[in-house]
DNA sequence: AATGTGACACCGG
DNA sequence: GCCGGTGCCACAT
């Protein structure tokens, strides 16, 4: 698989997850692990920060619960908008992590 | 070829 | 919960 298809990959299935939901790069990098043949969360940070700007990228938040970086304010304006359960500024991802 | 980097994850203190 | 250190792995230099 090449490098743009891996792209293609992560960026569908961003745009899979339900509103409300969020998924983490670790949870993405694993979904895609057989496919790929890839299991790197940190080429999936990379991925959305070249280009995750097509996508419901406030969807996608690191294992914590916490915010993509640069744009934490938007993103948990979002976040609030679709009833995401927040605690101050992180998701509380035993409860909106989601997998497909 | 070798080295540095990073929207990450996990663990120990 | 907050650091710091370590592992990681594809990419960029």
């Amino acid at each position: 698989m090449t490098p743009e298809e891996y792209v293609e990959q992560v960026l569908t299935l961003v745009e899979s997850i339900p509103e409300g939901r969020v998924m983490s790069y670790g949870g993405i990098a694993d979904t895609l692990a057989e496919r790929s043949g890839r299991n790197s969360p940190r080429q999936v940070g990379t991925i959305m920060a070249r280009h995750g700007g097509g996508v419901p990228w406030h969807r996608v938040v690191n294992s914590a619960g916490r915010l993509p970086p640069g744009n934490e304010r938007e993103a948990r304006a979002r976040l609030l908008a679709e009833g995401v359960p927040m605690r101050g500024e992180r998701v509380q991802m035993t409860k909106a992590e989601w997998q497909p």
